[in-house]
DNA sequence: CGGCATATTGAAAACTATCAACGGCAGTGG
DNA sequence: CCACTGCCGTTGATAGTTTTCAATATGCCG
């Protein structure tokens, strides 16, 4: 379950996703720091928990492959989805102040996940002041997801918003792809959105009708985004000016 | 406008929200490094921007008294309001990455505000560990309540939930008092919770015939936190048992 | 193949938004 | 000082959206 990060030859200089996460505007020296930083990866199987809520934080993650899903239990025992997470994600941030983790987190796919363990990963931010301005960077990316994520009104918008949000997060990671696997499906949308599944697939349903979307399966392919930018609610134009990173949505 | 920190005798050792602040947890002697950093306080009055949108970030800004909303215009030319901030919270933080704001932000009373000139701040942090620290720890909370906010599904739960978070707030920053002052209308309450602001008004009128909060004019107070808790959706009892900080909603 | 989770669709019920009207209150200007 | 104006809070009636319930289809996994 645990690996050595040099077992799998994984290295933050040849990270397929360093691009939008810590390695990033980094020198090659400092990055080295984070190589000896980050010894080892958790892999993680499909519908398997990374954490549980209350788990004493140790360690955050940066995601090497694979998607992950964020949800605590309600005061009903229903599960309530707060965040989707892909690679070159760090999760663990907003558990950090409480030195426990807040929520469960579950892999949605199997998960590589490069262990930064916290206490190491202050010090090296004290020594290397470069890195530092980057968790900063990445955490203010992370603020400005979150705030932005669920603006939408109604469910129409709300479903739109999300798929603008995933989409601009994947072009982030994989500037050519036309097509974007969704690991998620319509029940946990629809548990993140806050709305009814039905509702979210017929939305869906809608999108395809107008040759807006098509989706087939897990995969979804965007054919018109400017009509999906008149139907959502955020000026996604902003979002991805701002940098080639994110953390969450 | 601007006014020098001394002529106010504002002072980090001396301030009455410094708990849910950044010289919580920090040495006598590395709060005369938070003093020295900071050294005006920008005054603005009530319906006054902070800044607007796109503005070069060249500051983050610390409560001392007063609050603001923080918005932006939607495609349609509708405001959306994103975020409240009270005493104690910090600015800015969502608009690191991009270094402009991100949104608007307007006093919703009037304003001091501390002035935390950016660069100089990454370099207190770099010099200073414990502040570095202590800006994470208010990145997590600040993380945490955006994660969290929005939860409800239903007008009644989202309306409650709001009522609870902002209650949260206040009693971090005085726990003595029963009376919570709201600074912001219903109107704005529904552009931030997205939902109609008549739906909003109903929810407090059905809660004040339960008797289950009482409110005149813009002063709230909650008489049955144990059913608000009930009709909302969230677990307060984690978040209160966080840490006595708090960033934004 | 069988069993289970997910996706899809229709119809009715519930909820929320919209429209409209009115009262209160503060600030403005004559 | 008082009328005027505009914003906010309040309430009812109606229209529109979304949820819920129900039934069926599809696909995945052992």
């Amino acid at each position: 379950m645990i690996k050595s990060r040099e077992s799998l030859a994984i290295d933050c200089n040849n990270c397929l996703v360093k691009h939008v996460c810590l390695a990033q505007d980094i020198s090659i020296s400092d990055i080295e720091e984070l190589n000896s930083l980050i010894q080892n990866v958790r892999c993680i199987e499909k519908k398997n928990h990374v954490y549980h809520l209350h788990d004493p934080l140790k360690n955050l993650y940066a995601i090497y492959s694979g998607s992950c899903k964020e949800y605590g239990i309600d005061s009903n025992g229903n599960e309530f989805i707060v965040n989707f997470y892909f690679p070159g994600d760090i999760i663990g941030l907003e558990s950090i102040a409480a030195q426990k983790y807040l929520y469960y987190m579950m892999a949605l796919e199997d998960l590589q996940l490069c262990v930064l363990p916290l206490n190491n990963f202050l010090k090296t931010m004290h020594r290397k002041p470069n890195i530092m301005r980057r968790v900063m960077h990445l955490s203010s990316i992370k603020m400005q997801y979150d705030q932005s994520a669920r603006l939408g009104i109604t469910a129409h918008e709300r479903v739109c918003d999300f798929l603008l949000n995933i989409a601009n997060r994947m072009y982030q990671r994989k500037p050519d792809e036309k097509e974007i696997c969704l690991p998620m499906s319509q029940i946990e949308i629809s548990n993140f959105l806050g709305i009814a599944y039905e509702t979210v697939n017929r939305v869906f349903q809608n999108l395809k009708k107008k040759n807006i979307i098509v989706m087939n399966n897990k995969t979804l392919e965007i054919l018109d985004l400017g009509r999906l930018e008149e139907l959502g609610r955020l000026d996604y134009s902003v979002m991805s000016s701002v940098s080639p990173a994110v953390t969450s949505i």
